[in-house]
DNA sequence: ATAAATCATGAAAAAATGTCATGGAGTCGT
DNA sequence: ACGACTCCATGACATTTTTTCATGATTTAT
């Protein structure tokens, strides 16, 4: 087996130019070398070196096994580097979970301030689960979910970090676009244009259609949100999203946002995390950006 | 210090789901385990697992040792392998030293063959040294020399693998043309072209015009066989090349060659190797392929 | 030729790694 | 809810590995 230890060793003897010169740079005696090379090369078939009079010349193997150690050797290093800054709290990746499309949205505009000021830190986003969101958490896949739906769980807690409201988006010279809500049965009547996923965790469905039993005309999947919006303004259909985001698009498109009946759709994103996570600082600095409305 | 037993540890772990199931595929017992994580997380100063009731779930710290693991692990594998080829003399480089320009031009057919039969062999060809072939084969610069000239030294040793004929090529329409061979007083009338080296390695001249004490009316060096002999086709010069690299030639080129005497010069190539890799694998089968001749 | 430097080696000491025995704690089935 | 089972932790002890020390053989430099 080709040990960390014989790789340092045969890189220092290649450094230093000769044995007794390693075992010195090594703080190990000139024979611990001597004898952990022959280990070595027994061990392997074949000599690291060919013993020229006194001095020592790579063979194949050597001239091989010295390239290995150039080359893993410093990851091992950095290796070391990286553990200890994670002993210390100060670095990590940071795995956040989503579930829903406009989460994402909102998310992007908190990652880009986060990682300026957690210069150590990796974000990775991800979006599939085989458990959902909440299993993701459970099971350590991930260390923040961002959701709208807070599922309790022992272990587990929730913070509110985002309100919106969710609106129906039609084109400017649609017939609904000079009202300002709408009924379920005025969308009973539209193509409604979602994200690709189960019906259930579409709001519009759930908290709008549903209890008044209506379902819209027909109903489009599309995946991009620049996509459904450019349909929406082309009268193709409409759509529900949050107001935020509606308004960040309506200076560039003919769409307009109306509430989802007359009290409108009120919703919130929530981060949840493992209470056992609490101290971990990067973490918290995460909630705290979050809570704080992420671009102040 | 991370060793490589501990990545294998934790990526056993990961692998079997358990410190006791992996202890037995590692073939040690549970608790060799235990302390080996234990001595490990206290040297790094974080845990590499929490302890959730009896699970182990790997923290920051071990899912990033596992991550390390999963790429480092592989290639000290196969850096074993490749360890264990060198070591049967499966693999490596072998330098072939030249020291004669007719040798390159044979050497070219062997080495294709030789690459396809040698997947793990690198050749390596090399025409210049500082203390000459013999040197360069003693000082291990290089492991096979190649040369018509076998210089004999305890620790060498010399196989035949190629006759030739040295021959003298001259345009079809030179006056010497319709010859069979040729005087030394025959060539003091040209201008003799030849590789640029010494004179005395130029066997035109050591075995054929110095006995004689004749010397060319002229002498010119060309590096390329090619240009070489598209100035002897145009009756620019003329040259001593082996008759089989002529004879290669003589369909293109309104050249042919005369013997350089009644008898015509014979000579032969050999392949010098040091006495002490008479066992290397795929040196043996460098000198078998040569003197099986190659091509065949 | 002599001195200094280098690598190899055997024996012994030191360190590390492993095993055994055991205990506590979570998990599962009834 | 209880017992059987499984899993990890730990201390004492055994084994193996690594290191040192002392020394020798050989090469290089003066």
């Amino acid at each position: 087996m080709i040990e960390r230890h014989h790789l340092t060793l045969i890189r220092e003897v290649d450094r230093q130019g000769s044995l007794t010169a390693a075992a010195d740079t090594l703080c190990l005696s000139q024979s611990a070398l001597s004898h952990t090379v022959r280990r070595l090369e027994e061990q392997m078939g074949t000599p690291v070196w060919r013993r020229e009079g006194r001095r020592l010349i790579p063979t194949q193997a050597g001239r091989y096994l010295l390239s290995l150690a150039e080359r893993l050797l410093p990851q091992l290093a950095h290796a070391e580097d990286v553990i200890e800054q994670i002993a210390r709290g100060q670095r990590g990746t940071l795995r956040i979970g989503m579930e829903c499309h406009p989460c994402y949205q909102w998310l992007l505009k908190v990652v880009d301030p986060y990682l300026a000021i957690w210069p150590g830190v990796d974000v990775d986003v991800r979006q599939r689960f085989q458990f959902g969101g909440l299993g993701a958490l459970l099971g350590h896949e991930i260390d923040v979910l961002v959701t709208p739906d807070p599922v309790r769980r022992p272990g587990l807690c929730y913070e509110p970090v985002f309100d919106y409201e969710q609106v129906l988006v039609v084109s400017n010279d649609h017939r609904l676009a000079q009202r300002d809500w709408v009924t379920p049965r005025d969308v009973a009547e539209e193509t409604l244009i979602t994200y690709p996923v189960a019906m259930e965790r579409l709001d519009v469905y759930s908290q709008f259609l549903m209890p008044a039993q209506r379902l819209p005309r027909r109903h489009k999947t599309i995946e991009t949100t620049d996509i459904m919006l450019q349909m929406v303004a082309a009268g193709r259909g409409v759509a529900a999203l949050p107001r935020w985001l509606v308004n960040e698009y309506a200076d560039r498109m003919a769409i307009a946002p109306l509430s989802l009946g007359s009290t409108g759709i009120q919703k919130q994103i929530y981060l949840g995390v493992r209470e056992r996570d609490a101290e971990v600082d990067y973490l918290k600095g995460f909630l705290a950006l979050c809570k704080s409305g992420g671009t102040q």
